[in-house]
DNA sequence: TAGATATGTCAATATAACTGACCCAAAATA
DNA sequence: TATTTTGGGTCAGTTATATTGACATATCTA
């Protein structure tokens, strides 16, 4: 396996300092635009799992967050003080709530979204489908999808 | 633009979200081993770019991390006292100094890192060539290398 | 009905970041 | 040479986000 170019110990280590770049760079982009809301990267983190997840519950949100339920509860409690965030009970299971988000929320999810979307797009652009479905598939398998 | 498939919202959402997850997920796997040494994941992210740009200033390494200097301070008085870091003063400008990891800090470094690789070996091993290129390349652009 | 599950919440603490205000020494420059 | 700029260090206070631990409540399941 050694022999493989591309599995060289200095290329993975040379990943794991770009995940960090891509993760930090892409996640600041919107900063600005959560101040104005008095909110953080805790809630964007929140906002963004909940809209692309519709209905998802607290379990859910916490397996996908990967924080403590007392973590996600300020979060929450934030996000649905400022009437982002609308939370209903299960249908099947009552115990379950079901998260989604308000128009105020997916108005901010819309705006955050357009600042974080120049810097993919960018990446993006100037690469053929090809590298882009590659790019997808190693990126899933990291985390195991 | 917009019909280009691959550069759809929901995939660039997409794309976004796997970011978080796979630094989330990356950085997550070597805590037990920096507890050890009462750690963390600021002190793991300081050390491996200490490991990739050996020599770098503190300027240098401020920009990489994108925190403040007071911040890396800290992590930097945690990693010296443990003897796992070295300063150097520069020779041609003295005011700058020069951060090498010691071989405790090597050895730190190599555990941390053979805990991690378990993660991106896997993900990359069932790859072809030509995807590890295009992930490198995307990701690349995403932080504006 | 007993136990497990999904969620909520209080309190205390830890980690990692921030702002702002200074300081010194050395380099660059007027 | 005198002045300004740069690279770095540090004190103090604060904020953001996470943690652990304990306990409560309602609902589902066996």
């Amino acid at each position: 396996m050694k022999d493989l170019l591309y599995l060289k110990d200095d290329q993975i280590k040379d990943f794991i300092e770009q995940i960090f770049y891509a993760y930090k760079e892409t996640y600041s982009d919107p900063k600005k635009i959560l101040k104005k809301y008095s909110f953080g990267t805790a809630h964007h983190r929140a906002i963004h799992i909940i809209e692309r997840h519709k209905g998802i519950t607290i379990s859910g949100l916490l397996n996908k967050l990967k924080i403590t339920k007392q973590s996600l509860n300020r979060v929450l409690r934030d996000l649905i003080k400022n009437k982002s965030v609308l939370i209903k009970k299960g249908e099947i299971d009552s115990r379950q709530r079901h998260i989604f988000l308000y128009e105020k929320g997916q108005k901010l999810f819309d705006e955050i979204f357009s600042e974080q979307k120049k810097r993919i797009y960018n990446a993006l652009k100037n690469s053929d489908s090809d590298s882009v479905i590659k790019f997808k598939n190693v990126l899933s398998k990291i985390i195991n999808e």
